[in-house]
DNA sequence: TGTACATCAGTGAACGCGCGTTCACTGATGTAC
DNA sequence: TGTACATCAGTGAACGCGCGTTCACTGATGTAC
């Protein structure tokens, strides 16, 4: 080999990195494979000795980008008092800093329109990965037993990310703010 | 004229309900600017004596599908009893038929993303718009006064169109039911 | 009353462009003999 | 030890295709004289 054993790993991983940021910030049609290619330091030629299809990236990209979002998720509950992680977790995500970088924030807000316009075998993909993230986050959500703790997390998601996709919607400064704090704190109020 | 009088002003509405639905389908680049001049049975060639741009179209459609999303709102507001209006769109937003039918339902849950990614002009556009239809809402939203109502405002949408967006992504039909009546119920002994 | 011209919604071919994908090629390295 | 060949990550031009937009044209009607 020419290149280190796991040359060839690390270069897909950094396609895939890049493309994570560039599908969420510019959608699952609108980030095009030769840009990909080339703000990870490469050609489109190279693309499918790493990807059978862009297809395929996008399915890479999007588990990619909910491993990130887990790990955001899992250092602030790290930082919370226990019992409390999924208060860290509402603040995070209604930041203003989570709603204005949608490049780096969660995949769900900023594709799900998309995700669920895919092709039957990319959505069901794709649904595969939200379940698995769904419960590795399950255990911070608040709630006596399990049976609560999922219907508190269906609620807490579909707010988190309905304040943050209508957010986004907005041009004016304060509406935006207004939104993001006025369900966070009904939120934290309310388990 | 070899027309009525009014037969632009009608070819125009039909391309726009026409548009409305397939953008709210397949997005607002997913959807082209020949199939919406096909399906209202015209050619291409004249959607310029219509319209100045896609763009212009996008805004167009968007505006006729918030117009038919707070018909449908008003229509159930009346059928239920003073002071319950905001349950009876609650429902309605959070029913299976809803979730199920993209093309007719919420634009904002639709296009969110794109309408975050949406060129200053347009979103300045869209953003306005939107501004007026949480506007008209507002009075059946529960509340002892306005600001409590635009507060309450805010909460029920984020956790409505988050709760669709995430039921629109998922495979398995019981998932889906269970994040829409979970949502539903939650909400409506909340309020 | 008749004729020439203006109007204008709609047609359909053509345009330039960007896209995902394919493919023959490169060139540095490892391997067989 | 030296040489010929295989491997394979990456290149860059080419492909077919669909898109938004433009444009010369059509043809039915209204209007001017």
């Amino acid at each position: 080999m020419r290149y280190e054993v796991d040359h060839k790993a690390k270069t897909r991983k950094r396609i895939i990195r890049k493309a994570a940021r560039q599908f969420r910030e510019q959608g699952l049609e609108g980030a095009g494979v030769a840009t990909v290619m080339k703000s990870a330091g490469l050609t489109v030629g190279g693309f499918y000795k790493h990807f059978r299809s862009k297809d395929d990236l996008r399915i890479e990209a999007i588990a990619e980008s909910l491993q990130e979002l887990r790990d955001t998720f899992l250092s602030e509950v790290h930082k919370a008092p226990p019992g409390e992680g999924w208060k860290a977790i509402v603040r995070q995500y209604l930041s203003l800093e989570h709603c204005e970088n949608v490049a780096t924030g969660c995949p769900m807000v900023a594709l799900a329109p998309e995700i669920a316009r895919s092709s039957p075998a990319v959505k069901a993909r794709l649904a595969s990965l939200m379940k698995q993230h769904a419960e590795q986050v399950l255990p911070f959500m608040p709630g006596r037993n399990r049976a609560e703790q999922a219907r508190n997390q269906i609620v807490l998601m579909s707010a988190v990310t309905g304040a943050v996709g209508l957010a986004r919607m907005e041009t004016d400064q304060r509406r935006k703010l207004q939104i993001l704090n006025t369900v966070r704190d009904r939120l934290l109020e309310s388990f």
